[in-house]
DNA sequence: CGTCGATGGTTATCCGCGTAACCACCCCGT
DNA sequence: ACGGGGTGGTTACGCGGATAACCATCGACG
């Protein structure tokens, strides 16, 4: 592969994260939240309360940014992080009723997102578009595989 | 489109955020440099000297950036600023011969994660990636339009 | 000419995310 | 039983990137 093509696909991704990281930004803004931290709350949804080290896992983060993300969540109300009873080393994070009402909210969101992102892809391209951007990111995974 | 389908893809572009980025910042480090200083470098290397203003507008970010990130290229002695003569306001920025250099070796880089990025892929996909993913950028580009 | 909006840049401050270093605790093997 | 490797979590710090507020200058128009 040479350089332009090289550049071409580098700057494109490039370009995609940067733009929706942005329009996750602006969307998030009216609820108070910020990008990153819908993430948190969406998976605590999915899944349940959860060790941090989980967390961390399920976000593909490090454990310093859960740890201030929750934090932070936590001060607004969201979520309560209280010490795990097996593991006294571990601290379980969960939903509060208003962090699960504002989930909600933000699913709303997430749906807009995914809508305005795919916008006149043909239905095919849409259909394949987690499963081609999952092999991208593999692709590119420096981490040990799971 | 559902909450499902939604997740999907919206979690997709995160993890592909997330790991290229990663990536790139692995790739850099043997270089003393961060993710999104290539940017400024090959952008420069592309399109020679020219004002912030401008940079700012081809990388897609904003000017404050721009500021600190160039500080921080011209204190590795990588690039050069100089007030413009037209214009008491502006400020040129250039490549320094061993920002120049620097440059060859990013675009190296620049190769390796694009092949990497793309492999596995039928050569179809691959070719209409950059396409593909410029289209979804402009799809959650909440910016004026140029 | 002078005023005033538009433009280029910087500073301050916020957040996400990363690495390095560190402590507390778990648990397995000797 | 205890020692030590592995794991959970935090703190400190650095960087990219954003917004808000501000200053300096340009340039067009009355």
């Amino acid at each position: 592969m040479d350089f332009e093509e090289a550049d071409a696909v580098n700057q494109a991704v490039r370009l995609l994260t940067l733009r929706h990281r942005a329009r996750i930004s602006a969307l998030l803004a009216p609820l108070g939240l910020h990008p990153g931290q819908e993430a948190v709350l969406l998976e605590l949804a999915r899944s349940g309360p959860m060790i941090q080290a989980r967390l961390s896992r399920a976000l593909g983060v490090e454990p310093p940014s859960v740890t201030l993300m929750t934090r932070k969540l936590e001060a607004s109300g969201y979520l309560r992080r209280t010490p795990a009873p097996s593991d006294k080393r571990a601290g379980v994070v969960e939903l509060t009723e208003r962090g699960a009402a504002l989930t909600e909210q933000v699913k709303e969101l997430w749906r807009t997102l995914a809508e305005e992102t795919v916008a006149g892809l043909p239905a095919g391209t849409a259909a394949g578009l987690p499963g081609l951007l999952t092999t991208l990111a593999r692709n590119v995974d420096s981490r040990p595989a799971t």
